[in-house]
DNA sequence: TTTAGCACTCTAGCCATTAGAGTGCTAAAG
DNA sequence: CTTTAGCACTCTAATGGCTAGAGTGCTAAA
């Protein structure tokens, strides 16, 4: 199981790799010898293959059957065989421009840059939007609607806006509820949400506070209204695509994947793991826990404003996807997606 | 192609549906005649199949093969044989609890309502949630975004908010905005928003409000905010579910059918015509225009409050559905979310 | 009018066979 | 020592023939 692999070796692992990524179909020695120019004979492919098998790169189906790239092999290719295909000006064009908008509104450069990444992967697209706690508290309204029930919007410096019921203890009328969004959007003001929640939960501790009924409210109100971690908004576009890729024909895999881009809590938990990282991430097959997932892979980047990460997008795709053109598409739209959102700032 | 049934033909013909509904196979002269007690011999029914096969209510796949019945067939079915299952308590229950919330937000109510009936109906349940233009007005609010960006918050009655970002034709301050918040939210205050958007329209003529410079604005930003037609919110669950339904082991198919759902578009469309009736509507196959739709049938029901309809719901599936189910579930559920939704109010 | 009987048709499943792709091993060539 | 040609071997996927079974339509008898 060492891993001391010749050039040779590379090559040929290469070679396979890439012809199952366009065929989809097990590769032989024949084949490996006369597409790709290695200058060896079959039988000598056929050593060398049989090497890379006992080494866990490669598997046979059957005796007969060409063979097959491992997860392993798909590992080891993607951090260390794989050359970048750039991309040419074209696409760069159409990935800037796509994402380009003359009244950005958050919701839409999401659904967009999922699109586009869907369309130019012909997979499918994925995107996590920005946490919305992560964001600049901008504006807070409260809105009595009957009895007891509130409506509190909340309004960040992206322009995202997010709105929930609550219910308070005693009634209000609204010209109280004014007076308390005055008050809170003068004390959170150019705070980020994480830090108002924190500040909030101070103040309610101070004395004065204690005392002043009136003010004791609103800050429990605001508490109310910022304390669900909503689970960040996830954007999927071209679930269909899978269905072309063979690998899904089977309809008990396909299921398993479709129900769990409608679930979609899974994907989140996974985006949330390349959050931290910097750069492109990929996760291949079974390497993720999801079982869901084993004959998927995933090309994931960050996407940062000003060196701080705001969310990630990616691409899922079956494990013998094209990353050569891929993880450069991933790589460029989280850029631009950056850019544009520093705009919007 | 004359319609007159005799009783007999309509027993067959029911006969044969509702096998075909529980075994989605061709069904023969012997299992109808065994299956279901209608007292004569293969032989007869063989003779009856024949001529509802010329009348166009049956097909043969091939010779040798039992019959299908046509689109023509069902809904014939649905229209005078079909007699409804009646709702269990425990059904009822189940649907009642399910749409019940303690604090309950649109949204929320809407995917639940949509996740009940795909998992009644093992089938993809949809809701059109109500138009946002059709309710009353409650709350404007301008946020002063940057430079000449606003950001326009509008809350209906029910809870529903609406945000969008528009561009002003000069630079305003927050306090300015506000202004315009105090004197709009006055100016429509009980209106819905159609009439609101009429009454801008109007008062934006007026002489002296032409020479109001500020209030002119008010009501131009307004305006603006409240121009797009959104196309109104569909909820979809249970899309998976049609992989299990054997009419769409083919591949395109069902790629077809879950792109229409991935577009939704079309399945609003399709909804928007429910909408205008009263009561269950039930789509057929290629009645309706949508060659996507070849294949399914859509069971909907448009739900009322206080007589006024406000969105539409059902359940889509293949036409060979359980019509005799599926049908009280999608009335009852359309009857309960419509009183759900008077507590919203 | 209904039904039993029967000839006929078509499909789906089941071999058996075969072509072809691919392998591994051996022995010769470099 | 490495590479390769040659060959026997294996397995699959495709093909064709065959059969059982399901179902029909027609006819003639009940």
């Amino acid at each position: 199981m060492s891993d001391n692999l010749t050039e040779r070796d590379r090559r040929v692992l290469q070679a396979v790799i890439m012809d199952y990524i366009q065929t989809a179909q097990p590769v032989g020695s024949r084949i490996v010898s006369k597409k790709y120019k290695i200058g060896l004979s079959p039988a000598t492919i056929r050593n060398v293959m049989s090497d890379l098998e006992e080494m866990g790169f490669l598997t046979q189906p059957h005796t007969s059957a060409g063979r097959v790239p491992t997860d392993r092999a798909f590992r080891f290719y993607v951090d260390s065989i794989l050359e970048m295909r750039k991309l040419t000006r074209l696409e760069k064009d159409r990935i800037e421009n796509s994402l380009q908008d003359e009244n950005p509104d958050l919701g839409e450069v999401m659904k967009r840059a999922s699109s586009l990444l869907s369309l130019l992967s012909r997979q499918t697209g994925v995107v996590l939007a920005p946490r919305f706690a992560s964001n600049i508290f901008k504006h807070i309204e409260f809105i009595r609607m009957r009895e007891r029930k509130i409506l509190v919007i909340i309004v960040s410096q992206t322009g995202q806006v997010q709105n929930k019921v609550i219910e308070s203890d005693e009634e209000m009328s609204q010209d109280e509820l004014n007076r308390f969004s005055n008050y809170l959007n003068e004390f959170m003001s150019g705070l980020s949400l994480t830090q108002a929640k924190r500040k909030i939960m101070e103040e309610m501790k101070k004395e004065k506070v204690l005392f002043d009924k009136l003010m004791y409210r609103a800050l429990e109100l605001s508490q109310k209204a910022l304390e669900d971690e909503e689970e960040g908004s996830l954007y999927i576009e071209g679930k269909t695509n899978i269905i072309q890729s063979p690998e899904f024909a089977d309809l008990d895999r396909m299921r398993v994947l479709l129900l769990a881009f409608e679930e979609k809590t899974k994907i989140v938990k996974l985006l949330d793991k390349a959050l931290l990282a910097h750069g492109i991430q990929i996760f291949i097959g079974a390497e993720n826990e999801f079982h869901e997932m084993v004959h998927c892979s995933l090309v994931a980047a960050p996407y940062t404003r000003e060196n701080f990460t705001l969310g990630t997008l990616g691409v899922i795709g079956p494990t013998r996807m094209d990353y050569s053109k891929i993880i450069p598409v991933v790589d460029y739209t989280a850029q631009i997606l950056g850019k544009i959102l520093e705009k919007l700032g």
